[in-house]
DNA sequence: ATGGATTGATACCCTGCGAGCATCATGTTC
DNA sequence: GAACATGATGCTCGCAGGGTATCAATCCAT
């Protein structure tokens, strides 16, 4: 087999046609050129230059060879410059996994964020509930995921992207629909509550329960989506409490109130991933994350 | 800068994943091809493998690396054997690249109409996702593609060689594996789904959808490959919608069930070429298949 | 805990590939 | 036919790269 440096002489050799210059412009003499080629020639097996003692003319072969070895020493040389960026975290893949929530919310800065400073990185993007990405993150079948907590702090690192906002949904056709101001958490209790299922849904629901008063509401359904969730509230099924962003859904038939009696922003939304992942892209695309959003916060 | 010995190494490296048994692979020892990846990853400038004493691993860069350094060591082979039929005055080649999905349904058709009707004209295939067929096809490192559309019309030429159904794969043990007749979309939505990556598989994912009722199904995992997904099914992970063509590879563990509610064969396989390519054994192939194909197609 | 087995990296040796220099063979030009 | 130009060949030598022996780190069984 051939090496790179004969395909190299014999593309100089049919550029220049002509042994001296070609040998010239390698930085080597004559005579090594010479036999690099008759090297090259036996390799292939077949004849790729006509040499008559005064000029240099390319075979057939030869014209057919010359494409193929451009094409390898192009291939060469992208391979080298590719290599380097992906180590550098200029290119490459993410795979992104994000809750249905925070595709309403922060999941577009976060793409405006990576395509704006690593525009040559590839994004993939799977939607997931938050304890199947902590689990495919540890496994590193994800490489980052916009989650909510909480997360094995030994295996994966985190930065908060965002805080919000506990509203009340109401049916439209609900006394409360029309009113003003913030409602009482005490008061909202009395109503029948549509509830986040403890399993796919365990932030929302452990959050929920540690902000309920003693005697609990009277849960009436248990979903794992917030979709789902306003589907039931608008069909009167009972009320619920959701994140702000899902009312840029804009459900027909539900009503939003401000709630009282409850923290100021009590739902996290963290971008995390694993410690120990050699994926460059993916470390450059937190570190830019992080820059974005850990001054950007109020706490 | 490497040599392609090197590059023979990494391959084999990254394929085994065990320096020994890659040197065994090579007909060397293990030692020589240790220095050979050290070496490499000094002139690449770049951390290929992770090794640390027990397992070896690729990294991002190394990854990347290994797909260009297996198209260089493939350009090489094709290289000898293209010259040495030029010179034995063998008329042309073609160069072809199909995707994974079109060897199992129209590509043998392909390659039955050439070697009968251009018997002279030399064959090379190449495995590439559609994406990437253009990319080739334009550059003109390849000369005709089988992909998925869509094709930048004003430099490339298409012809339709192939409509086909998409079908339903469900796991052998799932409830609607044993049953008859057609399984309506607006069902198959109910159960958690198995999706094609927005960008390698784009006709695919968009395709679907565009095909799917509003809610959206549960996509439980985004994969590239037909054969992936059909192995995730048969792990019952998921059900998943593929080209009746796929149902060939015969995989254990899936079943499957026709659709309704989709248009009749929304699958389309394109044959598609550089317009103004010089290479005349591939339109002569193009014009074959044009011949064959256009107007057996049932619109 | 401890000794053996496994696996990639190092030390050292030695062969041979390939570069340079000098020179040859052949063809062109005046 | 002498001077020149050009690719090929003979010879020498340095070093790239392969082999053997061995080390260092880790895993596993007892």
């Amino acid at each position: 087999m051939f090496t790179l440096d004969q395909l190299r002489g014999f593309v100089a050799v049919a550029e220049e046609l002509h042994f001296g210059r070609a040998a010239q412009r390698l930085l080597m003499t004559q005579p090594p050129l010479s036999r690099q080629i008759q090297k090259l020639e036996r390799a292939v097996g077949a004849r790729l230059l006509d040499r008559d003692q005064r000029s240099v003319s390319l075979t057939a072969a030869g014209q057919a060879f010359l494409e193929d070895a451009r094409r390898m020493l192009a291939t060469a040389d992208a391979a080298l410059a590719r290599a380097r960026r992906v180590e550098a975290g200029a290119t490459g893949t993410v795979r992104l996994a994000f809750t249905a929530g925070s595709a309403l919310g922060v999941l577009p800065t976060i793409l405006d964020v990576a395509t704006r400073s690593l525009p040559d990185v590839h994004l993939e993007l799977v939607e997931m509930v938050s304890i199947d990405q902590v689990r495919h993150v540890a496994e590193g079948s994800i490489d980052v995921g916009l989650a909510r907590p909480p997360f094995p702090a030994e295996l994966l690192g985190s930065v908060l992207v965002q805080r919000e906002r506990l509203l009340l949904a109401v049916p439209a056709v609900h006394r409360w629909a029309r009113g003003e101001g913030p409602i009482a958490l005490t008061e909202a209790v009395g109503e029948p509550l549509i509830m986040y299922s403890p399993a796919e849904a365990r932030y929302f629901h452990d959050l929920l329960v540690r902000l309920m008063p003693a005697p609990g509401p009277r849960v009436v359904h248990m979903v794992t989506q917030v979709l789902t969730m306003l589907s039931l509230v608008a069909a009167g099924r009972g009320v619920a409490l959701v994140p702000e962003s899902s009312r840029r859904m804009r459900l027909e038939g539900v009503a939003y109130r401000e709630l009282a009696g409850v923290p100021q922003e009590p739902v996290e939304l963290h971008l995390m991933w694993a410690k120990e992942s050699r994926n460059p892209a993916m470390h450059a695309l937190v570190e830019q994350a992080r820059q974005t959003f850990e001054p950007g916060i109020p706490l």
